[in-house]
RNA sequence: GCCCAGAUAGCUCAGUCGGUAGAGCAGCGGACUGAAAAUCCGCGUGUCACUGGUUCGAUUCCGGUUCUGGGCA
């Protein structure tokens, strides 16, 4: 018998925090936290990070891990995860994936091979050297044609970022971007799971995410941003691609006006939660939680409920 | 009250020397396997304000009406 596993998945201010809350005290659960932003530490009030009474005494994972001047990406993740559901396991509990990151949470859920490379950089950097012409862009696209005509097929030219990161696989593996990708879409889920994903209407969704906008802002936005600012934190971080933060980063440089930032923030992230849902219909195995104004918290945690009973998963 | 300029996609506007129209943004859809809150791709029918006239044919020209700016009283 596979490991149980419950994910709570949804797109930004479709209401996760709350109901994994719920979730975890009624099963003996602990959280793991499926999101690229809320592992810094010190960036709370931009990524709606839950706050330690709202926890309620549940234990969380992979939140305030990092510091916001370290890079973090998708092999981290499924690194720190697994290790944190063994340890959840190991204690009895119930593991519980929370999170809007559909790449990360697919990582663990299919336990997707990320073949190990060596730490060198350099290649890379040479190709993003590479990318900075117009001509430059076009021979990193006949390059990759040719060492992975399938890859070029599938990836756009325009679409740099994946076309270096398909040369550089071939480079370090010898084996194409391609096949891996093949091989890797023929995985089973890893786990005896349930793939939550709340779902809301898209207008109501929407001025969900506009008064959280506004929210974050009166609650302290630019002063966090000028805080990470001061101590050295610049759009080249990683961190700092965060929506909230690459914005009042503009508007702290004097670029745009606080209004123009928070249009920014507005428009950024409806257009994230838009990409978040592409991403969960493509997934397999996903249950939808339809949620409205009326959907009460007891209901949607019925639905759930029965989900996982008939998984035997609880 | 008079004069002038507008009225075209959800918004801002372009255009049609008369043959029923197209950009940006919004919106919608999609891709994604070591940056993923990132990165990239695709999708444009709308009473061309209303109403008469001229015309084979009017969103386009002419008249009137309404509304919106601006100006003069």
């Amino acid at each position: 018998m596979k490991e149980p596993l419950i994910i709570i998945a949804g797109p930004t201010a479709s209401g996760k925090t709350a109901l994994s809350i719920r979730l975890a005290k009624a099963y003996d659960g602990e959280i793991i936290s499926a999101d690229s932003m809320q592992v810094y530490k010190g960036m709370d009030i931009g990524t709606a990070k839950i706050r330690p009474e709202e926890m309620q005494g549940v234990p969380h994972h992979l939140i305030d891990v990092l510091e916001p001047e370290v890079p973090f990406n998708v092999v981290t993740f499924q690194q720190m995860a697994k290790e944190a559901i063994r340890k959840i396991r190991q204690a009895g509990h119930l593991p519980i994936i929370v999170g809007g990151t559909g790449f990360y949470i697919q990582a663990v859920l299919y336990d997707i091979d990320f073949t190990k490379n060596d730490e060198d950089t350099s290649f890379r950097e040479a190709l993003e050297k590479q990318a900075e012409s117009e001509e430059g862009r076009k021979a990193l696209y006949e390059m990759l044609a040719a060492v992975d005509p399938d890859s070029a097929k599938a990836i756009h030219p325009n679409n740099i970022k994946r076309v270096i990161r398909a040369i550089e696989f071939n480079r370090q593996t010898g084996q194409t971007m391609s096949s891996h990708n093949a091989a890797q879409q023929q995985r089973e889920s890893a786990y005896n799971s349930a793939f939550f994903v709340l779902d809301w209407p898209r207008q109501t969704l929407y001025s969900r995410i506009e008064k959280r906008v506004d929210l974050m802002i009166k609650a302290g936005l630019p002063e966090e941003v000028k805080g990470l600012k001061d101590r050295g934190l610049c759009a080249d971080h990683i961190s700092m691609q965060g929506l909230g933060y690459k914005e009042m980063l503009e508007y702290l440089d004097g670029q745009i006006s606080l209004a123009e930032a928070a249009d920014k923030i507005r428009l950024g992230t409806r257009h994230f939660a838009k990409r978040q849902l592409t991403w969960f219909r493509r997934e397999r195995d996903v249950i939808w939680l339809p949620c409205d104004e009326n959907t009460g918290e007891d209901a949607l945690m019925d639905m759930v409920s029965v989900h996982l009973k008939a998984k035997n998963i609880i």
